[in-house]
DNA sequence: TTTTTTGCAAACCATTTGCAATTAG
DNA sequence: CTAATTGCAAATGGTTTGCAAAAAA
């Protein structure tokens, strides 16, 4: 499903998710786009979003109970999202270690995982004033 | 956000997802509920297996761009989803060696984690007639 | 009796789709 | 040109909700 054309919109989507750091939601990626592209339609997102994550030039990260989100990193990582302020942050390096081997052996064909942490991110742990948004951190704080 | 009342419909959705080993959607727990009380209302379910897995009496597995299914196992543990037949299979013991303890270090507070596996099952990988369902394991097939 | 839960239907929200008009190649 | 893509609006699909009636406690 390789793109056919490079319109302005598919280039406006791609590099939205780029420049952000804070795991967009479609409708935020929407917002953006249309700050520079004001008649930009949401199934236009929707249909671009989706060719990009088919050519893995972009990644869905699935939530619990919340929108999907979108990422520029691709390469497989994990994330944790927090229950309280629902900020998404890359865990990197990988908290787990996985063994596909022993899947592959066992006659699964793994073409890809999701590793999902949910909780209270270090912010809303020990701030007192709750709700905020985007520890903009691609690793894990201090 | 305990029960206060035992109702027939709560028993009975508790009882349907004990009963099934095939990580029943919200619309085959349902059906299979109306099979016993034929006037169960979908909304009804809706509101149970929230209650449930509220409770940890049942416990909601989330599966990309597919609905979601309902698993009586609660203790944590991974799963497969085949992109094929969309089997959703438990995987025990885990495949994944995770570092909780790092996380907790750094300032996190994880209350769960959810890891899935997508790709194709044993079965859809080496059949030739494609789109079978309820491959019926528990664990790992040899 | 009192309060929770139900059934029903309507509402909701995220996402998808049909189609005529636009545009990239 | 002409096929892919867009904008728009309507449709979809899963899930939630308001409310009067039914049923636990």
């Amino acid at each position: 499903m390789m793109s056919k054309r490079q319109t302005q919109q598919l280039l406006a989507v791609f590099d939205v998710v780029n420049r952000a750091h804070d795991h967009p939601s479609v409708e935020q990626i929407h917002q953006r786009v249309r700050e520079r592209m004001p008649r930009v339609s949401l199934g236009t997102v929707y249909r671009n979003l989706q060719k990009l994550a088919s050519e893995r030039r972009v990644s869905l990260v699935q939530i619990r109970n919340r929108p999907a989100r979108y990422d520029a990193v691709v390469d497989a990582h994990d994330h944790f999202v927090c229950e309280h302020c629902h900020v998404v942050l890359d865990l990197a390096p990988s908290k787990a270690r996985l063994d596909l081997q022993q899947l592959e052996h066992q006659g699964f064909a793994v073409r890809s995982h999701a590793l999902t942490f949910y909780g209270q991110c270090p912010n809303c742990r020990g701030g007192r004033k709750g709700r905020q948004r985007n520890s903009q951190m691609t690793t894990a704080p201090a």
